[in-house]
RNA sequence: GCCGCGUUAGCUCAGCUGGUAGAGCAGCGCUCUUGUAAAGCGAAGGUCGUGGGUUCAAAUCCCUCACGCGGCACCA
């Protein structure tokens, strides 16, 4: 095709108007918006080309659906100001430091990160100098360009410059895939977009990098660790102020610092990973260990207890000897001491001991479905670098039961249990859950034609319930699907505790059976299932949701009463002992303080009620009633004020059935 | 487990390039009898995480280990 006749081939452009516009094939996204407006094409860093996100640069060679974005489209800014920060941030490392290899740098969650290959590790000051040169950086507003390379130019310039884990990265995009390579200036990347038009048009005073950090290549930790650094960036400086403030809130109500506040527990060191509850920690976990007991007694669980120190040989026949046993503590006896030699261990789970229970005595169809409950104890030695507070501990207790059941009963099984993790969930204040299904892996056991039973009765008993779920396919167990419950708290934060697994491994292994209608012996499932996870772990979620302000029922303190004078003593007992003999957490602040500081004290204690009492309250026989957080007081006849105090304190199951 | 950083009084933290430790709050004692987020005064409190090394001298520099923190990997 000649020159001319190019020239005049058009493309029609459909704005999002529906205004329809001639331009010459070729037109770019750039060309489009200068036609539009200049106070546009000043604006304009992208553009969408047919629903695909596209530089403003590429040229459009067919009629298409065009619109251009600005930085006001939010969703597409912010992913493109992070990816261009990324590779602006790449480049000022490199400048600053020319021998640093550059790896990978995606976009995630409200930054992003780029890891890097240094010999020196990199500083907090490090992170000024090269926030700094990003600056100088972004000052310049070069333009971004981008050529298609054929793979071998590609693999010969990243050979020549030292840039070994670009060379890899060349070689694992698949044939056929265009090889992008990008300029931000003079300094290049690999990258398959988009990105902005140029650098400026990232906001100088709206980025901030965050910390540093080890990071394997390509996630393998058989593979070098490289230097990650993290970022963040907005559209503006107040969005950037918001976010730093949002990470300050979150870090108040961390469930260490709370826990050390509010005296729940602490850890030391010659036992790490196992948690000493404090009084007012352990009536929370009390508190919640209670009503998860009645819970489960009430849909029908029976609650057992297994041993803590059991022989390998029942993990050997379980399977988890050999998969899991470096992550068991193990307990042996002095050999001069023991009669016979045994190693014994620590259980890590509570599956093995629930199947003996269940073996003892033949079993009917009739005693299907068997629920047995425990509260077990629970010890697993967890990688030094896993461990963080509640969160992952060595030792822990799980809401565990398993529900020994046909294969028919599995959806009617499955309906209830998330019925009851539902109710559960919304008694603990959270209202938000997602639900995901984990279908057949490739490597499994048992045929076809059970796993569409088993996972289609998981699948009803969601649709029964009528919850969100998601299917995930490929991820269950090799010896059953799986649900896995997500829960939302209070800052938006998704935490994984539930879950309900099937599974026809283990029975088959330990030689669970029952006897069946027909006489002969068949072989039970067997269904994992826990609503809290572990109480440790749920107990810092619970902490963090409530940023330590429980709701009276959980509250491990829940009223205190202060005189404000010492003749008001005597009253304050009395009121005291009222409560308690209703079950109330109740205590009395009888010291020699002045009432602002008994107030200030027991408000940051996060005691969720005071009661002043003074002369007036005495002689009127009332209460004065101060809410945390409230700064308003509300005076009470005594019996009154108790008595709404006593059923606000009522756990919500009792509540439902008094 | 891996990378980086950290560990000083009960808590929060100072302590620069080496000269054997400071503050606020809490706790303790005394005074104050108090009205809704800190009354006043006083005395006390630390083998500077562990073990080793360098040095005339180490909280400070180097090494070891432990634990913690931020990630990564792992999470039956």
């Amino acid at each position: 095709m000649s020159d001319a006749a190019e020239a005049i081939r058009e493309v029609r452009i459909t704005l999002p108007d529906g205004a329809v516009r001639a331009y010459p094939a070729g037109v770019t996204g750039a060309g489009i918006a200068e036609s539009l407006s200049k106070s546009l094409s000043k604006a304009a860093i992208a553009a969408t080309v047919n629903g695909r996100l596209t530089d403003l640069s590429q040229p459009i060679t067919e009629n298409s659906a065009v619109a251009i974005h600005t930085i006001r489209d939010e969703e597409i800014a912010l992913g493109l100001i992070r990816h261009d920060a990324a590779h602006i941030m790449a480049r000022a490392v490199q400048e600053l430091w020319p021998d640093v290899k550059v790896t990978i740098g995606p976009v995630i969650e409200n930054g992003w990160y780029y890891d890097f290959d240094r010999a020196e590790p990199f500083t907090t000051e490090d992170l000024a100098l090269i926030e700094k040169k990003m600056r100088e950086i972004i000052a310049l507003r070069d333009p971004v360009t981008t050529e298609v390379w054929d793979r071998d130019r590609a693999v010969r310039h990243y050979e020549a410059l030292n840039e070994p884990y670009k060379v890899e990265l060349v070689g694992m995009i698949p044939e056929g895939q265009p090889i992008r390579m990008y300029w931000h200036g003079h300094w290049q990347d690999l990258c398959r977009g988009p990105h902005l038009a140029h650098t400026g048009q990232v906001p100088a005073d709206a980025f901030k990098l965050m910390s540093v950090a080890g990071a394997y290549w390509r996630g393998d930790s058989d593979r070098p660790m490289l230097q990650r650094i993290y970022g963040t960036a907005f559209r503006t400086k107040d969005d950037l102020k918001a976010h730093l403030f949002r990470l300050e809130e979150a870090a108040k109500r961390d469930h260490r610092k709370l826990g050390r506040e509010m005296k729940l527990f602490h850890m030391q060191e010659e036992a790490p990973g196992m948690v000493f509850w404090h009084p007012e920690g352990w009536t929370l976990y009390r508190a919640l260990e209670d009503y998860m007991r009645r819970r489960l007694r009430h849909a029908g669980y029976k609650e057992i207890r297994t041993p803590q120190v059991v022989d390998r040989k029942l993990w050997e026949a379980s399977g988890h000897w050999e998969a899991y046993q470096e992550h068991m503590f193990l307990v042996e006896v002095e050999e001069e001491a023991a009669k016979e030699k045994r190693v014994n261990a620590l259980k890590p789970m509570n599956c093995p001991c629930h199947v003996q229970v269940y073996n003892q005595g033949l079993k009917s169809y009739r005693d299907l479905p068997l629920r047995l409950a425990e509260f077990g104890a629970c010890h697993r030695y967890e990688p030094s670098g896993s461990m963080h507070g509640l969160m992952r501990v060595r030792g822990f207790t799980q809401d565990d039961a398993h529900i020994f059941c046909t294969e028919d009963q599995i959806e009617s099984e499955c309906a209830a249990f998330i019925a009851l993790l539902s109710s559960v969930y919304k008694d603990l204040g959270f209202e938000k859950f997602d639900i995901k299904l984990s279908t057949r892996p490739e490597v499994r056991i048992g045929s076809d034609e059970t796993w569409d039973k088993v996972e289609g009765a998981l699948e009803n008993a969601i649709l029964q319930v009528g919850a969100p779920y998601q299917v995930d396919p490929g991820e269950g167990a090799f010896y059953g699907p799986k649900l896995d419950f997500k829960l939302t708290d209070a800052i938006g934060r998704e935490w994984q505790c539930g879950t309900f697994q099937v599974d026809a491994q283990l029975p088959e292994r330990l030689g669970a059976e029952y006897v069946g209608e027909d006489g002969d012996k068949h072989r039970p499932y067997m269904l994992h299932r826990a609503i809290l996870g572990s109480f440790e772990r749920f107990t810092g979620v619970l902490i963090e949701h409530y940023a330590g302000r429980f709701p009276l029922w959980l509250a491990p303190r829940q009223v205190v009463v202060a005189p404000i004078v010492s003749q008001a003593n005597d009253y304050a007992d009395q009121v005291v002992m009222a409560l308690r003999a209703k079950g109330v957490r109740a205590e009395a602040d009888l010291r020699n303080e002045k009432i602002n500081y008994k107030v200030r004290e027991h408000s940051l204690a996060k005691v969720p009620v005071i009661l002043a009492v003074g002369a007036r309250e005495v002689e009127e026989r009332t209460v004065s009633i101060r809410r945390l957080g409230e700064q308003r007081t509300e005076e009470r006849p005594v019996d009154l004020a108790m008595a709404d105090l006593i059923a606000e304190a009522t756990p919500p199951d009792l509540a439902r059935t008094a």
